[in-house]
RNA sequence: GGGCGGUUAGCUCAGCGGCCCAGAGCGCUUGCCUUACAAGCAAGAAGUCGGAGGUUCGAAUCCUCCACCGCCCACCA
């Protein structure tokens, strides 16, 4: 029998030369230098497409600082990619970093006190301080450097924050290809970058135009609709009276003025138009007609329009260039006139107004002198004292509209104190200062029309949960905008493109001239565009190099093409993608994943993996999104350093895919006292003497039985990507099960001198049952099973590591099972597979001994009797049909109750319980 | 205002393709240092399963409505 053919010897383990505690911060080093030496997550770079399991994991930002949801996320990928492993797929896990971006340009200009500035010459080996001295600034002025040199000082102090990152994931024993670490600013992902933009410029999916943009006046940059995030603010409505002009000019029956109720009063130059609702009685007389601006005297035109609100204020509002998204599409509907007012930085442009004819446009007025004398203050002056400054002429009467009409007095324009409220303005997420809507010229990606399709492909992807798909679907049918993805930024992946200049040194915006392939990566304020020379720079009939660079998700919507060398390596973008996995969490759904969905779309025409599994938030205690800036983040290697990689691995592994978890200190604990037992466990299964035989016991052989059910239940689990249901059944089955019951039932039986072969089957049955538990459970605790594993059953097996051995498969797993991948050789692990024992008379029997046992505990328990101490009769009372139950494994309920034999009770019950009537051993004096 | 989750023992959470007296861990009570494990073992107390209706022989589980918590989106005069 296949039994006895193990190729290595089975020797006990001697308990003295294990320590008694087990120290697993002490070998967490140790394992994880085993793990580099065996090579245990590299893949096979030459596996077919179907062999591999694909991971596009998430390539944290390099200057964002570490917090228990990165912990939480990643272990979840790691879970995967152990369990996949098992599985005998060749698991392709890679690691980058993702450097691009506000948070890396503040830190890198802080830490150097540098800038970037197009162009600047590149400084090849620049020392920072021996360039500002040569440069005659002091220690505290700004040394102006080319992008080129930006992203060298960016690479040194991204290093640091990616040492500390990758030192936390290897601390925790994340299965990470290192040899594919890359990062978002690096040659290949600039390169990719670029080509993407290169292909979707072919396919004509992007265009330039200039546009009211959304617009971040501290950052002075563009933003997307995706940055863009809504935030309550206090505001005041002021009502403002403006003039009508056909009243003020004499014309009978018409009203004389209207107030107009506005948060926006600094907007009232850049006033264009009015409106209100086309039912709405109060004004329906002046539709058609002409508003003059207070203070300003601007002549705008008075329209109906559906989307003015009749309750809202006083129901008549005032267009500004642009006050709000609004403003945008009433300017582009109704032809008005464009007042832009406020600058790229946030403050009110110099203007100058002129007398009002006819068909001026612009900054004309019905009384320039006043109106330009009156904006005069305002030019270079931030919109917050802006406003003040306005309010303040609004309660001049000689500012009101009716002024103009020299006919008696007026009254003030402001009508009443401003109004304060709370209302919801947009805001740049990463910046202070409302959005503006400014226009610029900016390079678009075009989605509007393609939101059908992106539904499409989103739908074709496996989302779990299931639910996260709706957040994605309400997403894309949200949007609103093309895709801005131009940024005024310096640091980041410029984008390839030159204009050329006409003869009189114009910029042509619309002929603008595209990188080639092979210039990639390239940057324009360095490199002239092709046919052109570095002197035709900045000339007439020359060329200027664009000087914005990508959005940063533009570069790590490209993920799964950088890992899979898109456009440079044909075979391995043949073996790599589509990925088969997508990890993340639900915040950045609307980002990185849209996005990444968006690129694979647009450039196969194929969704960029198969499935995508979505992480919970980490919480509070007080159940608010746990976060450094409420002050109250928890630093993860602390953690670490007082609970072990394991404890951390199995508190993360306990939260269920999307559902967020409160942090709750106490689960580590849980996961240490996990990983003692494992290790006590593991210590008295291999410290038993005997030689392990066939597994012949009704009792060993219904526990199998039982392990078999937990395997298979583990497994569809897993293959469903919820690895929490199957620690939770790994670890009921372990502790309750194996732990605290069979090894009870069958210590004696394992010692016994008499029944040799009873004797024999159950240290088979430990064996079995320990080596199966290590290897379901070293997906979760990896250091302390390999740690178990390698005391006997590395050389007996010859897996020298349990995260190289296959996962347990029992016959009706390998047969349900639809994956194409073989199963790993278990030809060493013979003596462990599940299949090999035969099944028991009766399902139930482990749990009949189970229940028989408890009955005995609770039965001493009540009778004030120890625990261990031996009996003098025992005697069950149950059906007739439960004691037949009870026994083929009476004898080791006998044992384990410290019986010499059990005494049935039949009686006419019919619950199946078992009652225990138990007498012990007269007290010797 | 729209969408999506959640609401089960003091705490953190399972169970939710209907019937198994409603489960686990922590905490609590009681008893045990039983040669793997006191970071352990055993026994135990503890819940009107957010509320109200409905479907059904039967609902924590399915349907409707409501409440509260959280997230995403919209609202921005």
């Amino acid at each position: 029998m296949s039994m006895t053919s193990a190729k290595a010897e089975v020797k006990p383990i001697d308990p003295k030369m294990l320590p008694r505690r087990f120290n697993i911060k002490e070998r967490e080093s140790h394992w994880r230098r085993i793990w580099d030496d065996l090579g245990i997550a590299r893949h096979d770079h030459s596996a077919e497409r179907s062999c591999n399991f694909v991971i596009d994991s998430p390539p944290p930002t390099a200057s964002g600082s570490l917090h228990p949801g990165h912990v939480f996320s990643y272990t979840h990928q790691d879970l995967i990619a152990r369990y996949r492993r098992m599985k005998g797929w060749n698991v392709v896990y890679p690691m980058g970093w993702d450097d691009n971006g506000l948070p890396t340009e503040r830190r890198v200009q802080n830490y150097f006190n540098v800038r970037a500035e197009p162009n600047v010459p590149y400084i090849p080996e620049l020392n920072v301080d021996q360039q500002r001295k040569a440069a005659g600034l002091s220690k505290n002025q700004t040394l102006i450097v080319s992008r080129e040199n930006f992203i060298e000082l960016c690479h040194i102090v991204t290093a640091e924050d990616e040492k500390a990152y990758k030192e936390l994931f290897y601390r925790l024993g994340f299965s990470i290809d290192w040899d594919e670490e890359y990062a978002t600013i690096d040659d290949r992902c600039r390169r990719i970058s670029q080509r993407s933009f290169l292909d979707l410029e072919t396919k004509g999916h992007v265009y330039t135009s200039e546009l009211p943009t959304m617009w971040d006046v501290d950052f002075q940059t563009a933003v997307a609709q995706a940055e863009v995030e809504d935030r309550l603010t206090p505001g005041a409505y002021h009502d403002i009276e403006f003039g009508v002009y056909e009243a003020i000019k004499g014309e009978a029956g018409m009203p004389q003025s209207f107030v107009i109720s506005t948060t926006r009063p600094e907007l009232i130059p850049a006033c264009v138009g009015v409106t209100a609702h086309p039912d709405d009685d109060r004004y329906k007389s002046l539709f058609g007609k002409y508003a003059v601006t207070p203070g300003f005297f601007a002549k705008v035109p008075i329209f109906p329009s559906e989307k003015a609100d009749p309750e809202k204020g006083t129901g008549i509002l005032m267009l500004c260039t642009f006050g709000d998204e609004n403003d945008v599409e009433w300017w582009r509907e109704h032809g008005l006139d464009l007042r832009p007012m406020v600058g790229r930085d946030g403050r009110a442009t110099a203007r100058n107004f002129v007398e009002y004819h006819a068909d001026t446009e612009g900054w004309s007025s019905l009384n320039p002198e006043q109106a330009q004398s009156n904006y005069d203050c305002l030019a270079g002056q931030r919109l917050k004292s802006v406003r003040q400054s306005i309010v303040e002429m609004m309660r001049q009467p000689a500012n009101s509209a009716l002024a103009l009409n020299d006919s008696g007095s007026v009254s003030a324009p402001l009508q009443s104190e401003p109004k304060p409220i709370e209302h919801v303005v947009r805001y740049y997420e990463k910046g202070n200062t409302p959005i503006e809507y400014i226009p610029s010229r900016q390079w678009f990606v075009r989605l509007m029309d393609k939101k059908p399709l992106l539904l499409q492909k989103g739908a074709e992807i496996e989302w779990r949960p299931d639910f996260m798909f709706k957040r994605y679907a309400n997403w894309t049918d949200g949007l609103s905008h093309d895709w801005a993805i131009s940024r005024q930024r310096y640091f980041g992946v410029p984008i390839p493109i030159w204009y050329p200049l006409d003869e009189d040194g114009a910029i042509d915006h619309n002929s603008y001239l595209v990188a080639t392939e092979e210039m990639l990566p390239v940057d324009p304020t360095l490199t002239p565009p092709p046919g052109y020379g570095e002197e035709q720079r900045g000339l007439p009939g020359g060329f200027v190099g664009e000087q914005d660079v990508f959005d940063t998700w533009f570069t790590s919507s490209m993920t799964p093409q950088i890992v899979a060398r898109w456009g440079e390596d044909d075979d391995r973008m043949e073996q790599l993608f589509p990925m088969d996995l997508r990890p993340q969490a639900h915040e950045i759904i609307r980002t990185w994943a849209f996005y990444t969905i968006v690129k694979s779309v647009l450039h196969h025409d194929a969704v960029p993996w198969h499935n995508a599994m979505i992480s919970g938030f980490i919480l509070d205690p007080d159940r608010k999104k746990m976060s450094k800036s409420r002050g109250v983040a928890v630093t993860p290697m602390p953690l670490v350093e007082r609970y072990g990689a394991d404890a951390v691995r199995y508190w993360a592994a306990n939260g269920r895919l999307g559902m967020d978890m409160a942090y709750d200190e106490s689960i580590f604990t849980i996961g240490s006292k996990l990983v003692t037992k494992l290790y006590n466990a593991g210590k008295f299964v291999l410290m038993q003497e005997a030689e392990p035989g066939a597994i012949i016991n009704e009792l060993d052989r219904a526990f199998v039985a039982e392990l078999s059910d937990v395997v298979d239940r583990a497994t569809d689990y897993f293959e469903n990507f919820e690895f929490a249901h199957a620690l939770q059944i790994i670890e009921g089955f372990f502790w309750e099960s194996f732990a605290d019951n069979y090894i009870e039932l069958v210590k004696r039986r394992a010692r016994s001198e008499e029944d040799y072969a009873g004797r024999a089957s159950a240290v088979a049955t430990l064996r079995l049952g320990l080596n199966v538990l290590l290897r379901l459970f070293a997906p979760f605790v990896p250091t302390i099973t390999d740690e178990v594993w390698s005391w006997s059953f590395a050389a007996e097996t010859g897996f020298a590591s349990v995260h190289q051995a296959p996962w347990p498969l029992t016959d009706s797993t390998a047969r349900s099972l639809s994956q194409s991948v073989p199963a790993k050789s278990g030809e060493m692990l013979s003596r462990y597979e599940l299949s090999v024992v035969e099944p028991p008379a009766s399902e139930s029997s482990f749990r009949v001994a189970c229940r028989a046992i408890a009955a005995v505990r609770k039965a001493k328990h009540d009778a004030q009797i120890r625990l261990g101490a031996p009996l003098a009769a025992l005697e069950f009372t149950a059906s007739a049909g439960a004691l037949e139950l009870l026994k083929p494994v009476a004898s080791d309920v006998a044992d384990a109750s410290g019986a010499f034999d059990i005494q049935f009770n039949p009686t006419d019950r019919s619950d199946g319980m078992y009652e225990a009537l138990v007498q012990a051993v007269e007290q010797s004096q």
